[in-house]
DNA sequence: TAGATTGTTAATCGATTAACAATC
DNA sequence: TAGATTGTTAATCGATTAACAATC
């Protein structure tokens, strides 16, 4: 099941995605090799650093050519998990919530979302795409019904952490937080910000100091 | 105008958002003074951490009490550049684009999002909160009447680096980048991935992985 | 005063880059 | 073959943690 022994370094993790869009779109376009170099450059590395990155995967490239883009592809997909389906819940019908619950880029990428909740009564039953807005003690159901595995917080921030254990005591084994308060979960769960207002103000921060 | 003379570095700079968030939420509830340990608790990381990071502000804590809170979130929304508002256009009225453009928490934070765009003519005139998506051709006008600095780029990942372009001749000096593309920008202008996607799929790597 | 907590230096750890032999 | 590009080792760089004297 796994691709390799040796745990890839978080540093690496972070960059795979980008790697995988990358590959992806040079294998709609047909091309069938890709160099360390020109991966560097298109995504702002160094071919070091690419070299590098490949070398905890089981999968080599070869001299004068570089790497087989299908395969390079298929190893990503398999790291990253997403060779199989994911089934995900969002929580908070606000704006967010409900775009995120309507994103095409999640199903394209095998991230089903099967349901969405909000603690609101004036929301519930609201029609999101194809589902509706459902209570939260409805949660525990369906999470354990679709075997969800993930769940996006998307809530005001002193609501986040409630809403994460929620998830957590229903069995959810990753959680996407998009409100900027940190969350604690125990190690057996993985948290990830998503950093959107954090990174506007990175953003004010960088443009504030640059001359 | 600046906080201090030496540059922060990029992984302290990271932090500042979160440290804001705890910071502010704790003025509210009036307290009054918060130490290196306590942050370090409620955000995960360690107090070491959290007074070398605060070493890079004019800023001190004092012995036995720790840091003044009013104090330190003034000083980290100084650092951060968000004592003043920013003006800020969303390019894309997909779902996504719509809702951070109607996102509550950006103009609470001081980002006012002054419009949106799309190519797509069947769009064009869609009411979006205050707003009404206009066309890409006003982008400029837009940018330079309310002297736009920072763009949302909420556009398919094909679109993403044409729209950024746009941005950028325009003006615009920060991108927050919603795409997994990566996008190329001269070093006068800062990006910054949002990562939603890229986020989801570093979660599925981790819970794949994670015993 | 005694003890808690800061600020800072030094040590450790991890990530990136440089360099180059191996190889296609 | 000659030259381009990989894979890998070693060097550098940066970030985190440990430790402790200074101080309130």
């Amino acid at each position: 099941m796994h691709a390799s022994k040796k745990a890839i370094p978080p540093s690496v993790v972070k960059r795979l995605p980008k790697y995988l869009a990358y590959v992806q779109a040079l294998c709609l376009e047909k091309v069938e090799w890709v160099s360390s170099n020109e991966l560097a450059e298109q995504l702002g590395l160094t071919s070091s650093t690419v070299r590098q990155d490949f070398s905890y995967f089981d999968f080599s490239g070869i001299s004068k050519r570089g790497y087989e883009t299908i395969g390079l592809q298929n190893m990503l997909i398999n790291i990253l998990g997403v060779d199989t389906a994911w089934q995900v819940v969002v929580v908070g019908a606000g704006n967010l919530g409900r775009a995120l619950a309507l994103h095409e880029e999640f199903p394209r990428r095998g991230f089903n979302i099967v349901g969405i909740f909000d603690k609101d009564p004036t929301k519930l039953g609201m029609k999101v795409g194809a589902l509706d807005v459902k209570p939260m003690r409805e949660l525990p159901t369906v999470i354990g019904r679709h075997k969800v595995n993930m769940g996006i917080v998307a809530v005001p921030a002193v609501a986040a952490q409630s809403v994460a254990d929620l998830l957590i005591v229903a069995g959810v084994k990753g959680l996407l937080n998009m409100a900027l308060t940190h969350i604690v979960a125990p190690d057996t769960v993985s948290v990830i910000d998503s950093r959107i207002v954090a990174s506007l103000l990175e953003l004010s921060h960088s443009v504030s100091f640059s001359r």
